[in-house]
DNA sequence: AATGAGGCCTGGTTGC
DNA sequence: TGCAACCAGGCCTCAT
């Protein structure tokens, strides 16, 4: 499940091998890959061919290459990997993966670039860069996504704020993307963890101090899986899916109810939430006495 | 305006 | 054994 840790994993895979390569070849195999280029495949494609990748950005769990200059107005190629999107960099005349869903190849002759997306909620489209509600230049669908905590322009109190404004379960707060971006289901978990605190906790209860200490815990996390994640792949294979070495050793809680908490030994508890799961400690977590619904 | 629910997808797993 | 139900979950659309 690609967060921040493994799109940042992706974004420097691409910008190893792609940069200043030139786009002379885009297959479309799938229709629904390019749904957000509202134009159309043909089109998509047509506003690719020619163009050299100048800069491969990220915000949150978006992802850009920016094509020929980084000016306001000028093109972006954006990706979101959605649940299972692979960018993938493919010696030319290796066997096409099972759900490859766009091609590009480049006038070097060598090895092309592959967007593979098993389950098709991510996808490609090209979109004019534009100055985001919160500062720096974006391809437009991004431009209300919130910065990330990795960013150096990022600022925690900033966010802090954002959070204690919204009238909502802090999960879901940090889950929103508009608020602090990056952030997924099993980073929102085991941040929570970390910080001690119950997702279901209402964000206007909070104080500045948990406010601080979830989402600094969410940064330290992910920091550590990008670490995690950035040894782990070999030289042509870009998406590191999901950082595999990561995954099995140091989650905490997410996908690990039953077993016992790392800090106290309780058990670790599974419970429905928004069409999926949430992991918590019920001893180091403890649901608060006014949950949020 | 802000918040929340539903829908989109497919392969692996679970349960009857 | 075979098949159906369920599960993973980011994000967009729509309803309240």
């Amino acid at each position: 499940m690609p967060e921040l840790p493994e799109v940042e994993v992706v974004r420097r895979g691409l910008a190893d091998h792609v940069l200043d390569r030139k786009i002379t070849e885009v297959t479309v195999a799938h229709p629904r890959a390019v749904r957000r280029h509202v134009e159309g495949a043909a089109d998509f494609a047509a506003r690719l061919i020619g163009r050299t990748i100048s800069g491969a950005r990220r915000r949150g769990k978006y992802l850009w290459l920016e094509l020929d200059a980084a000016d306001e107005g000028e093109d972006a190629v954006l990706a979101h990997l959605g649940m299972s999107g692979q960018m993938l960099i493919a010696e030319a005349g290796r066997a096409d993966e099972t759900h490859l869903r766009v091609r590009m190849r480049f006038a070097d002759a060598g090895p092309e670039l592959r967007f593979v997306d098993q389950r098709t909620f991510g996808g490609l489209s090209v979109h004019p860069l534009i100055q985001a509600h919160g500062g720096g230049l974006v391809p437009a669908p991004v431009a209300h996504i919130a910065r990330d905590p990795m960013d150096p322009a990022f600022d925690l109190d900033e966010a802090v704020a954002g959070l204690r404004r919204r009238r909502t379960g802090l999960k879901r707060a940090l889950l929103d993307q508009t608020v602090v971006s990056g952030i997924g289901n099993i980073y929102a978990d085991e941040a929570l963890w970390r910080a001690r605190l119950h997702g279901s906790r209402p964000t206007e209860g909070l104080t500045r101090g948990q406010g601080r200490a979830v989402l600094g815990a969410a940064a330290a996390v992910m920091a550590e899986a990008l670490t995690a994640g950035g040894t782990s792949f070999d030289a042509l294979y870009v998406n590191v899916n999901g950082a595999s070495g990561y995954f099995d050793r140091a989650l905490a809680v997410y996908g690990q109810a039953d077993r016992p908490c790392p800090r106290c030994g309780t058990p670790i508890r599974r419970d429905p939430f928004m069409n999926r799961s949430s992991y918590t400690c019920p001893r180091c977590q403890p649901r608060p006495r006014n949950p949020h619904p």
